[in-house]
DNA sequence: AATGAATGAGCCTTCATTCAT
DNA sequence: GATGAATGAAGGCTCATTCAT
């Protein structure tokens, strides 16, 4: 009775879907999210303007999964770093998860930049941002507490704040930014760092 | 026939150019480039659409000499903080007058930071970005040059990170940021710092 | 590897072809011809988009279909209506059918309605529509010939357009219009009717 | 200082604003209020699309402002009709203004017969339909009243639904239409009314 | 210098219709 | 007969920019 099978129908549907994200992160990312066209995306996917609507209600549909897709993928790698060795350890892992996290997901960190500096933008994604960054900032932040450090939330604010605005840095010119070497320099710094004696704020 | 002298003419030239940048900035800080029309920017100085023409070639333009002029006013805070002090004191005036900048200039910091994460956008601000930037990471590396340390670029590099994270926190959410207090961690930090012993990349 | 006999082909293709007729009739004299998608009719349907363009070569031929059926359906009523008893009583019969068909085609009627006053869609209808009026109007002008009234063709106006009239207000707000009384007030009026004493045109 | 008077703005502004709703009129009558896009009532305007959002919010707001005006013009046409003659007079006059107006109105007329016909149109244009339509049957119940007649609502329902049905007779094919004479025929009829003896609902 | 009416390209979105299966 | 993914032409609307005055 249906004339095509309906995993033809989900394999087709799935194809389009990912075309179109693909194609919106990449032009997202690239001229921002206000300045990328819905005609842009569907012509960088081969589709018409159309066919997008049958997947997404809105071009700010498409953002907001984009956002949900990768915002999903990095507490997933982050969960599955969490282990029961000593928390210096387990902040160096952090810390080298979020700029390999940043460097395979280069695209959407630059979106996410652009966006998080629009109240507006970022209001139409539902509360979850924040929600997210505040995971973060915690699971950033579990080792300083284990340590017992006086300040950790502080801590963590000023370790997130490095991190990420080296992946900014490394956001807008991944060709000339030794990500590696100070990824390893980060690490060392607070490898090195005696126990709790850390100046805090 | 004349009905006013010349210098009433420059003088009203510059209110109304003077009113136009500033209206612009507080609603691109606040809705972003793209979401702030010419039409509110002229309604928010007061002023006809028309006349911003006059003033401004386009309505990028503005941006740009919004940013030329906030650029000019950083790099002559830190001209003026160059010193014959220790290189450590000058550091922590540094670090100080990077938090300092960012409080005056909020509004202007907010856009920047939506403004960076767009290539295409900053490709139409001229080359002047980047040469600005590039002046800061250097005077910011300028005392671990001249303390000698092994990677000053890198040092430089994390520093600048490390305060351009800080402010991006801070300039979303100005009222619960503490600001001073963390601006007294960073350079305590640093302030502490072993001469050449630091982990370098 | 024939699955169906002819016989229930037929009948399918008769079910489908019904269900569209009753379901883009519903939203039609709800929503309006316009506001009405193709879409919501299959949806309401129950059958796929596609399918409609088997049985109708438009959405306007789904409308003409439309007119098509009820129009046949309120001529057989008339038809079955005349007789040879006497004009008074054959001018009650056709204005109380006139009351019964407006009821018992309420989405029809609110569809007309609407559709009445597009010249333009009219025009797409075919010509039908205006002989089909001027069928109705020719009935209802029978008794009034049959009886010798001076201006018969004026008479049936007026009686149309009052009938009309009414129709429209019974199908607006169903609920609130107390058609029964409405109806026999007017039998009683064209009933007392003194026989061609008549203020006519 | 304003380098156009403000009467020659104003004037434009006039122009501009009228021309839209004569055009917009013109259009929605003749193919309806959903036939007719923007671009139309813009080109028959002679003017560009945008500028027709500098004058009317919306497509909507056109139809809403097309409504007021005739809709007010009307109700002052019956205010200025009212007077202390006997109410058959007035009942008269009442007649033959409502066929006037629809004479001079015809355009709006027509239109509005087709939005009437569609709640969902109807409701965006606020509750101010009803109330008209309420005021009007009120006026032409009034003479009812003031004889005493047993049921004078029902007698302006009557009445209303006859005109209103004539009307659109008229409306539909104003060429063949002899409105003046059906009007004489409908005053003529309401003239010789008996006093009480009306059969009445 | 200053105004604001006017333009027109482009935006997001909807929808009747087609077509491979 | 039946499906639903896919198309593309509109639709309403916004906005940077121009221009007569």
């Amino acid at each position: 009775m249906t004339p095509r099978t309906e995993q033809q129908h989900q394999a087709a549907r799935e194809e389009s879907q990912q075309r179109i994200l693909v194609s919106a992160l990449a032009l997202f990312s690239r001229l921002g999210y206000e300045r990328t066209s819905v005609r842009m995306i569907a012509s960088e996917a081969g589709i018409s303007q159309g066919l997008l609507y049958n997947y997404f209600a809105s071009k700010d549909d498409v953002l907001k999964a984009l956002f949900e897709r990768s915002m999903r993928d990095v507490l997933r790698t982050f969960e599955a770093l969490q282990g029961s060795d000593s928390p210096a350890e387990r902040l160096g892992r952090y810390i080298r998860a979020c700029f390999a996290v940043a460097e395979e997901n280069l695209e959407f960190w630059r979106l996410s930049y652009g966006v998080r500096a629009q109240p507006a933008v970022l209001a139409g994604l539902g509360a979850d941002f924040s929600t997210w960054e505040s995971t973060i900032l915690d699971t950033l932040g579990e080792p300083f507490r284990t340590l017992g450090l006086p300040h950790p939330r502080t801590e963590a604010r000023i370790l997130f704040a490095l991190i990420d605005g080296l992946s900014q840095q490394y956001a807008r010119d991944p060709e000339h930014f030794p990500l590696r070497e100070i990824a390893d320099a980060v690490v060392a710094r607070y490898d090195s760092m005696p126990e709790p004696e850390l100046p805090a704020s």
